[in-house]
DNA sequence: TCGTGATCTTTCATTTAGCGGAACGTGTGT
DNA sequence: ACACACGTTCCGCTAAATGAAAGATCACGA
């Protein structure tokens, strides 16, 4: 690859450098080591100890007395800017797709190898799917996580799969090949289900965000009766639709703001 | 400067910049032009462009409709990791905090308009506040809320006190005067009282953990026969320097684990 | 306590990725 | 349609990033 390609390809791999570090560490859910983070990434120590320690610097990480890595205290309230920044694009999709189905709906996205739902609008139900922005969820066994399984790169989904496929339910799926087929039929159909898969009586559609937003996924869900054949049929396209016009406001190629 | 003595300074020009440009935006609280950015921050408008491109392939920042920029979702997902890890920290404090009180221990942080509880080392009694990490909570009705509340923005607060303030108990303050009251009373003091304003038998007493953590509150919190008021002025300065040591822990570049 | 192996951290010559001025493209107002 | 302000892209150049090697630190076992 010519270097002139390479540069208008962005001109920003030391940013992408820590950024993966940075999400390296927030995946593991712990404090990571110089070596372990070098293995994960595969780049050399060096790199990844400048990288750490300019994110040391600004209070994005951390360091142990272990010469770990955690993560600092500056995303907290970036964490926060973003969710007044942006929840409020998300509320107006969510608020609508209940209108239009009556049930919750969620707006979740990837949090290392797990689905975190970031936006939230309930039905008007008292007997309804209850789940708190900020709470994380398997990939395999619900809609979302699903969802967003279908459109990881190849080698993360092998990495998802060679873990345990916990079975939250009798309906899980835990068998890998079970699973790669049902992210198949995902991607052809541009929607997933949880059948019961994450708790039982509840049932789920889910849809993907945006080809520019892969680690994003919207969905409703609701109790078992009420989430007929029927009402999933009718939800579909008002996911996409709602996908579509969620998309389009974060992006906002088109969209006024 | 020459050039081996920027080398050792860092080596990683570019992430700080990247880190520059999303704390602009963050910090304005609105989508940002690129000019407007690239006045702020001293840099010419290609490289803020490549690094704003950067941050929102990410999903760290996305471009608005009228090609400004502002915050993308997914500083969401890390902002949460980091309440996380720090609570795990924050665990030795929390726990010297109970051997020194008898009372369960817990840490918030702000989560959007409301606080959430990221740690809590609970009291040795079978009666005892139960609440689970992760649960969110009202800022005006509770301790930790009104720490919180106490050193927001006057913008924030007021945008706040527009909502409705829940009465949770008979005792919870739903007027917005009497809760800028209380702010400016626990701003004085240096610490929050919930008088059974969140639970009806609950006592809790709150503090801030650090000017430079605005964000994060320490408590005690028990059944009001328990919370006497010899053991809340007890509790007061242990609260303090327990947000002290916690705040140097946090703060410092090394930090036993 | 000491030795050793593993790992982290620093150094610096080399490479290349990032830089920014200039040119081009886009959006807005008249 | 035109002018102006600003965003976006291009590309030659060099400043910044890189990573192998060396030095420093840590943890563990004898």
């Amino acid at each position: 690859m010519s270097r002139s390609a390479e540069t208008a390809a962005g001109g920003a791999q030391t940013v992408h450098r820590a950024l993966d570090v940075m999400e390296a560490v927030a995946s593991a859910g712990r404090g990571m080591s110089i070596a372990e983070i070098a293995a994960l990434l595969q780049l050399p120590a060096p790199t990844v100890h400048r990288l750490c320690r300019a994110l040391v610097e600004r209070g994005y990480m951390r360091q142990l007395g272990d010469r770990r890595y955690t993560l600092g205290m500056r995303l907290m309230p970036l964490g926060n800017a973003a969710n007044q920044l942006t929840g409020v694009d998300a509320t107006a999709v969510l608020a609508d797709l209940v209108a239009e189905t009556g049930e919750t709906a969620n707006l979740a996205v990837l949090a290392g190898h797990q689905a975190e739902y970031v936006a939230q609008v309930p039905s008007g139900y008292t007997m309804r799917m209850f789940t708190e922005v900020g709470r994380r969820v398997d990939l395999h066994s619900t809609g979302v996580g699903k969802v967003l399984l279908s459109r990881l790169p190849r080698p993360t989904v092998e990495a998802i799969m060679r873990r345990p496929l916990v079975a939250r339910t009798p309906h899980t799926i835990t068998n890998a090949t079970a699973l790669e087929a049902e992210l198949e039929r995902i991607r052809e159909a541009g929607f997933a289900l949880d059948e019961q898969e994450q708790e039982i009586g509840v049932r789920c559609v889910a849809a993907p965000v945006g080809d520019e937003l892969p680690w994003m996924a919207l969905s409703i869900s609701g109790p078992l009766p009420r989430m007929s054949d029927e009402l999933v049929q009718r939800a579909i396209p008002l996911l996409h639709s709602g996908a579509r016009r969620l998309a389009e406001s974060l992006l906002a190629s088109k969209t006024d703001s």
